[in-house]
DNA sequence: CCTACCGATCGGTAGG
DNA sequence: CCTACCGATCGGTAGG
């Protein structure tokens, strides 16, 4: 059977649809979710306003789309690569330093899209704002897992405070995107790398073994270097 | 002499810009610098918009200026009480005890004018993101002179790195800031304190002296408690 | 500080 | 997906 022009219509509102989506997450990341317009992403994409509008039926809509959109992203970026490590540390040092190279690569042009985002609705009550936070404890809860995995294997000090441990970790990835974006200076990538391997290795029961894998990613894309 | 019909004109000139400041940084912290508009200045203070717009000539110099007012109140309230204080360790835990106390206690209602401002600007060129990357240098260089002050005093370990030191300070004051934003989350404070409080104590040759100086503002204001 | 106005853009709608 | 349109609001100006 071939595609009827049913399903060849729909396949191609499917790909409008992801193309107004990639742009409405890299112009989020730069200007906000409200600075996000209707009308600039119909000028981008050459098509009407009424087009883009079509898709979402408000502009919260586009701002919800637009955030699932970036946890996709997110997930296949940041979250899915340190999953199989069975180890809860190591895989709290793998995604920690998938996130910030999630960050320094520019995944998203203007730098990580939810911290752009929550700062701009942490004060500004509704679905967005919500949306935002589920994003954020799903992250929380997805560090604290791995460290609750390390300590009930055993692997860390037996009175470790795992939500704290998750704070500090987060803060350092956050103070990384941050200062990089606003002071160009690449070493805060560096700093936030040097305070979680610190942070692991202090609450590990066996750090000499811990060590030699808290590696850099590039390290391991390019042995040779 | 009395005062003259000028004088008076320009004090309440002078009265207005400050109304149009006060609640301009307000409102920049709820919902951004961008959010912010001349016309709803105008019906917030019940003056005419072009009133407002005469006192800045342009909506950049009315960010700008919001800036500076901002940055008036950040010295007021979180610079100023810690400058008197010798010890380079002491003064750095008032300086980052009396910026969480300016976040909790909302000085500005939608919490650090600056965090707001510098993740809605870290990725726009142009005099605003200057000026707050100026006003974040200088944050970060009042914590290194603290922190160097400390190391050139004996009170830390010879090798200590202050730059580090600071990455590390500042990135618990924002992610508890933020953390407790979106999620309401008064415990974000405690845990950004413990976690300066045990970096400080980490980085002093005297921890056991230092420690009972490391107390919380709360305690100082009410020795009852 | 005011009134009165400008062109541009906003989100959203009607009708196709 | 389109054209054509709505009222509201934006930053900014003219002239006082």
């Amino acid at each position: 059977m071939t595609a009827s022009p049913t399903d060849e219509r729909i396949r191609k509102g499917d790909r409008t649809r992801r193309a107004i989506l990639a742009r409405a997450t890299d112009i989020a990341s730069l200007e906000g979710l409200e600075g996000l317009s209707i009308g600039r992403l119909a000028t981008d994409l050459a098509i009407s306003k009424s087009g883009v509008f079509a898709h979402f039926g408000s502009k919260e809509e586009l701002q919800l789309a637009a955030i699932d959109a970036a946890v996709a992203i997110y997930r296949q970026r940041v979250v899915l690569p340190a999953q199989s490590e069975p180890s809860g540390l190591v895989r709290l040092w793998l995604l920690a330093d998938g996130w910030l190279a999630y960050s320094r690569e520019r995944v998203f042009p203007g730098g990580c899209f939810f911290f752009n985002a929550q700062a701009e609705f942490d004060a500004r009550p509704g679905r967005v704002r919500d949306a935002l936070a589920t994003a954020s404890s799903r992250w929380h809860d997805l560090l604290g897992k791995a460290a609750e995995d390390a300590r009930c294997a055993g692997d860390t000090v037996a009175d470790l405070d795992a939500d704290q441990l998750v704070f500090e970790v987060i803060a350092f990835l956050e103070a990384a995107n941050g200062t990089n974006l606003l002071h160009e200076d690449g070493r805060a990538y560096d700093r936030a790398a040097t305070a979680i391997r610190s942070r692991l290795l202090n609450a590990s029961t066996a750090p000499a073994s811990l060590a030699p894998r808290l590696t850099p990613r590039g390290d391991l894309r390019d042995p040779a270097a």
